[in-house]
DNA sequence: TGAATTTGACCATC
DNA sequence: GATGGTCAAATTCA
């Protein structure tokens, strides 16, 4: 018990360290992957401990219920077994990492994320949309969908924001759905010929998910004068080698500190069941051509879970002193 | 007043 | 013919 305890306090430790580094982490989300990733692994090896424990002895676990009970669970569950504590600790668990793999898909850049590499590193396949009935257009773009979660607070309603500007073009009621399918086009379309487009419908069973598929590649950033935006491999490129971008789009700044915030709720809430709003700005990288480019996303899966999170479990680690911002 | 949104109509595909 | 995607006029908004 002594041992799940110190692992939770390591777990917590990562999650300040990870908090107060946060004004300096804001363009480095391999690192942050890095960071979550070691704070779940620490919560699951506890949690293990816990369930091996718990086997063996059933007596309750009264007091670790209530170090990690939040406040209003402690009001309506004075007292807690053995049994509803694993489940309790289950349930936050799987929630959380759950919120964290959103929180953390949502704001790698699309190129990345939708990538099946990306997907199979964050266990995201079971997120991709059923793929749609095939129908061959004139112009047959490529086609992206991602989950994406619905603002928890303030206006719903609105598609999540992905650090585009987009135009709405349409809307249609779709066959067998309870939602309308949203269309919109780059803002900059005229002006640059961005051809990016995207639909916006919400989950048929679960609203507060919205589906949202990209179709196309935004030029719109190749111009001189076009809003800056990072190209995707320029930020992989800072990802991987692990330096700091040298400059970011206020777009990309904003979507990577709001992506934090997704996580920092996230620790915060546990099992609590919300993200941050996405309406305040989730994020999505830019999406430019990726035809035939090969990412080195191996390398940074390889960052990401063989690196960081065996050895040394040092925080120094995963946020060297050395870097700011 | 210009930009963004709405919405009915039209077009492409199955 | 049914359905999804787009157009464009009308409307709303800042």
């Amino acid at each position: 018990m002594e041992h799940v305890i110190t692992s939770i306090h390591h777990a917590c430790a990562l999650a300040q360290s990870l908090e107060s580094g946060l004004p300096n982490l804001a363009n480095q989300p391999a690192r942050l992957c890095l960071s979550i990733n070691e704070i779940v692994k620490t919560l699951s090896d506890a949690k293990e401990r816990l369930m091996i424990l718990s086997q063996h002895d059933q007596t309750p676990l009264s007091s670790f219920a209530q170090l990690m009970m939040m406040p209003h669970e402690m009001h309506h569950q004075p007292q807690m077994d053995a049994i509803s504590m694993q489940e309790w600790i289950s349930c936050s668990y799987t929630q959380t990492t759950d919120q964290l793999l959103q929180a953390a898909m949502s704001s790698i850049p699309l190129d990345v994320r939708t990538l099946p590499e990306t997907k199979m590193i964050m266990g995201m396949e079971a997120m991709e949309a059923s793929p749609s009935r095939s129908r061959k257009r004139k112009v047959d773009l490529e086609k992206r969908t991602i989950m994406v979660p619905a603002p928890q607070f303030g206006n719903t309603e609105m598609p999540p924001e992905d650090g585009f500007t987009w135009r709405k073009y349409g809307q249609k009621e779709i066959l067998g759905s309870k939602y309308p399918r949203c269309y919109y086009r780059c803002t900059h379309q005229k002006l640059y010929g961005c051809l990016a487009k995207k639909q916006v419908q919400r989950h048929n069973d679960n609203p507060s998910m919205y589906e949202v598929t990209y179709r196309g590649n935004h030029t719109c950033h190749m111009s001189s004068t076009a809003p800056l935006s990072i190209p995707p491999q320029q930020l992989l490129l800072d990802v991987t080698q692990r330096t700091i971008s040298p400059q970011l789009s206020p777009t990309t700044a904003s979507a990577s500190s709001m992506w934090l915030s997704s996580i920092n709720v996230g620790l915060q809430q546990g099992g609590g069941g919300g993200m941050a709003p996405a309406a305040a700005g989730a994020s999505d990288g830019p999406s430019t051509s990726r035809d035939g480019a090969d990412y080195p996303v191996v390398d940074m899966a390889d960052v990401m879970f063989n690196n960081g999170s065996s050895s040394g479990n040092s925080i120094e680690s995963l946020f060297p002193p050395t870097e700011d911002n």
